[in-house]
DNA sequence: ATATTGTGAGTGAACATTCACACTCATAGG
DNA sequence: CCTATGAGTGTGAATGTTCACTCACAATAT
């Protein structure tokens, strides 16, 4: 969405840089400034406050959220396959960018924040809605049991994946995201697939 | 396990109302003592630091879950009935307690501290160890699909426990966490019960 | 009279943010 | 071609706030 100068890319991937090994509280204007080579205040030439810097963060994770529902939508595949490829980007995506799971996953960190906790909430929304309709779809093509209501089917699917990301995120990255990822939707797909 | 005074009690029952009230985040020691009606430097003839009251806390959930593992040992059920009480009475135990639901899922915030998040992790260890002890039980009993990992069944089931929770949260506890809480449950067992 | 509990003032550290000042450069006017 | 202007960027010092925690002293209770 919103353009971002050299400068605030550059800030904006140190700070993820910063918050994937140390978490987020250790992302401080004083720790960024250091690892950039800058003095504190040059952040605010900018950014106008670290707040902007963490919604930055988030606008990226979104850029590549659409990019990835673009993908899938191209790849005509069945709705099963869609969420196997969903959710397969994303764990790519997350192994890619480990910062970037700890800040969406962050709620609790951002409660006294209007807009952040805003934002991560909207993300989290539109994702189930997402997922939603690809189950529904799944179950008009007759591909996922119908017997069970798609929105608690959805919800099922989000709470393994994110609990995989909070596993993994606090064994300090120690294991294969992608593959244990993997692992649980195959077990998700074989309990939700329709056996004819 | 510890014996806690009168005083102690009172300020971790009375921390455990402000976490819930504004998240961990608000856990200040002035917030508390003002809220007890001391001094802040009280509190520290009663805990030596912070870190053991927010263990305190911990370790009330502790007793808790013991209590839960007792009542359900006891209830001779079948292990999917046995799988539906440890849930409900979690489900139950924080709406009663919602703190505990926002300490025990703060793992982010512990991060920088040793002690606290290895208590944290402790709990949510050994939590998945009781379910997959129970759904192995299930399997053999041959209640419980033998086609998928115990281990794995056992993690979604903890993924949509938790996420549930964390949007009971999040939604600043505007829905019945026990009823959203038992149709979850609902459909996963319908997902996991061996159809014959 | 002695241990327990409470008080008030204070300390030092961390933190986000501000501000006056300085440097760099691109470009418009003479 | 030189130079003045101004925007953009960086600096160093400072501010104000919040926080956990300490300590000498006082009240209270057993």
């Amino acid at each position: 969405m919103t353009a971002f100068t050299k400068r605030q890319k550059e800030i904006i991937n140190i700070a993820i840089e910063l918050i994937a090994k140390n978490g987020i509280q250790y992302l401080t204007i004083k720790n960024l400034s250091q690892k950039i080579g800058l003095v504190e205040s040059a952040i605010y030439r900018h950014f106008a406050s670290k707040q902007d810097i963490l919604l930055g963060i988030l606008s990226i994770f979104k850029d590549n959220k659409e990019d990835i529902m673009l993908a899938i939508q191209t790849a005509a595949d069945s709705p099963l396959q869609q969420l196997k490829i969903l959710f397969n980007k994303r764990f790519t995506y997350f192994s890619n960018n480990p910062a970037v799971a700890s800040v969406i996953f962050s709620e609790e960190f951002f409660r006294n924040d209007e807009r952040l906790s805003q934002v991560v909430y909207e993300i989290m929304e539109t994702n189930q809605k997402i997922i939603v309709q690809i189950v529904t779809a799944g179950q008009n093509a007759n591909e996922i049991r119908v017997d069970l209501p798609a929105k608690q089917l959805a919800f099922i699917m989000t709470g393994s994946l994110r609990l995989i990301v909070t596993q993994w995120r606090l064994s300090e990255f120690n294991f294969d995201l992608k593959e244990e990822g993997q692992k649980i939707w195959n077990t998700i797909e074989s309990m939700v697939k329709n056996n004819r």
